[in-house]
DNA sequence: ACCAATGGTTGAAGTTGGCAACGATCGCCT
DNA sequence: AGGCGATCGTTGCCAACTTCAACCATTGGT
């Protein structure tokens, strides 16, 4: 009361919050990718495959923040997995666009059911609690992002 | 409207917001990184220490759910860089403690400047609803993390 | 038909990551 | 006191990740 919070000290102690639920989480993405048998960059990129909608390389590059030449390896290996293939553009011989296959998409259901869940301190909060904070989250990030 | 929310979807799709809100602020991480001209896993690291709170070797491996031997490698870069030093434990000789050195609280301050403030979504929300929304996370995570 | 620009691959060098083996140290046990 | 299993950090090995520069094929404009 006698402190005046300063307009970003709330949005900054949620921003906090989030980051230390992300950390504590970690522990369980990394046992999904074992359980995949995946490493952590392949699951990442599998999971950024939308199997309805191929995409080029070096679109997944800028997805994950690397280089061209990165996504290369990683593509060969999730193709040598039979998880992906490469389909040359049509309308630019350049591109390469990535489909998942059937296996593919069976492993991406499978990280989904592992890793789509909410984590337990988000629902240790009533389903009124729930709600509020799914609309919060739902007006801030909108379709911004 | 018509189909009844499952007890648990408010719950994942507050966190399905949440990882798109962290998947979009990826960039400024490494942003981050190549500011202070250290590999992410550098980073993670030297914010793990607290300048205050000597860390052992294993502890910091536990934090990064990684080997032992990795974390040796890691510190072996930071101390390169005369943000960490190595001090022996005392009461038990084969646990090396992690110092942060005076560069290294530099760096971290810096890193705090850079990724400690809120995404920009979280600043659109008003005043009140930073603070209900820092008041929801404060009880989910509480201090159970 | 040239020519700069783009998408993806290759090669080199450094970092990350896990695993097995090792040396040093500790705690316990007799 | 001495011995012994367990623990902490390091080292070596190898696979994967990551960036950078160089390269090839292809594109679009001139």
């Amino acid at each position: 009361m006698s402190t005046a919070p300063s307009q970003t000290s709330a949005a900054s102690e949620a921003w906090l919050l989030m980051s230390r639920l992300f950390q504590a989480n970690r522990g369980h993405f990394f046992a999904a990718c074992s359980e995949v048998d995946l490493s952590p960059p392949q699951v990442i990129a599998l999971r950024s495959l939308r199997p309805d909608d191929p995409m080029p390389m070096s679109e997944l590059a800028g997805l994950m923040h690397c280089d061209n030449s990165n996504v290369t390896g990683i593509v060969d290996r999730l193709e040598d997995r039979r998880l992906v293939v490469r389909q040359a553009g049509t309308r630019d011989r350049r591109v390469k666009y990535l489909l998942v296959t059937k296996e593919g998409i069976a492993v991406r259901a499978r990280l989904e059911e592992l890793l789509g869940h909410a984590p337990e301190p988000l629902l240790s909060l009533s389903p009124a609690e729930q709600r509020q904070l799914a609309a919060l989250l739902r007006k801030a990030v909108g379709e911004s992002v």
